[in-house]
DNA sequence: TTTGTTTATCGTAATATTGCGATATAATAA
DNA sequence: TTATTATATCGCAATATTACGATAAACAAA
């Protein structure tokens, strides 16, 4: 037991469980919303800006990365992080269509 | 260590994350879709639905009540299980503005 | 080359999540 | 009352997540 039955459930419904699973950490949605604060995409100072380490932030901004939900591009020895517009996407439109049905309910 | 720091974060943030905890797992998310699937709130019967055992969805049920991503109405001996449209729109409100601001940007 | 800067990885302790059998609770039916 | 039905809770084992010190890797500057 305490194995999560992923293999029962549908590529699609893990795909979307696995995206909302990196955004479930206060720290990870303080990331993505910095990441929209900040004028250009020379990141890096998210670890001044977080009350955390510098390995528990690089270990969150690779979950991120493999969600799908951040980009980061080498920057000589920085690395510059940045939203990714076709996850974002997905989430939206996700939640369009379960709006969209709803609608059509009673509820 | 292993301790959330979520008392580091704002509230807001510790909300967000909170909502997108309960939609982390598979199960949550095809429980999610079958309320979408059916078209009245005559609910109860996504055990057979799931290959899970009655505690196990009865559970995942009560993490996505927590969150207020469903609601649950006694009828009877059964519940009836139905999404909440108001936290939906909370979701799709936050993705809307991400993609607003997204908009202005390089990336 | 050596030094400094930035990010990633390893290892590990503390804690949280997942799944389910057993059991409890609550309401209805007989 | 005693079933029956539907859902919730308890308790526990297996596993996953979180956080961070120590350390490594990659690159630029001196």
């Amino acid at each position: 037991m305490g194995v999560s039955k992923s293999e029962s459930f549908s590529v699609a419904q893990n795909n979307m469980a696995n995206v909302f699973k990196a955004l479930s950490h206060p720290a990870r949605i303080a990331i993505v919303e910095y990441l929209l604060s900040v004028d250009s995409c020379i990141c890096g100072d998210i670890v001044n800006e977080l009350p955390l380490a510098q390995p528990t932030i690089s270990q969150h901004l690779k979950e991120l990365k493999n969600a799908n939900i951040i980009k980061g591009t080498i920057d000589g020895t920085a690395i510059c992080y940045c939203l990714n517009p076709e996850t974002i996407e997905v989430i939206q439109n996700y939640f369009g269509a379960i709006s969209n049905k709803l609608k059509n309910k009673c509820c």
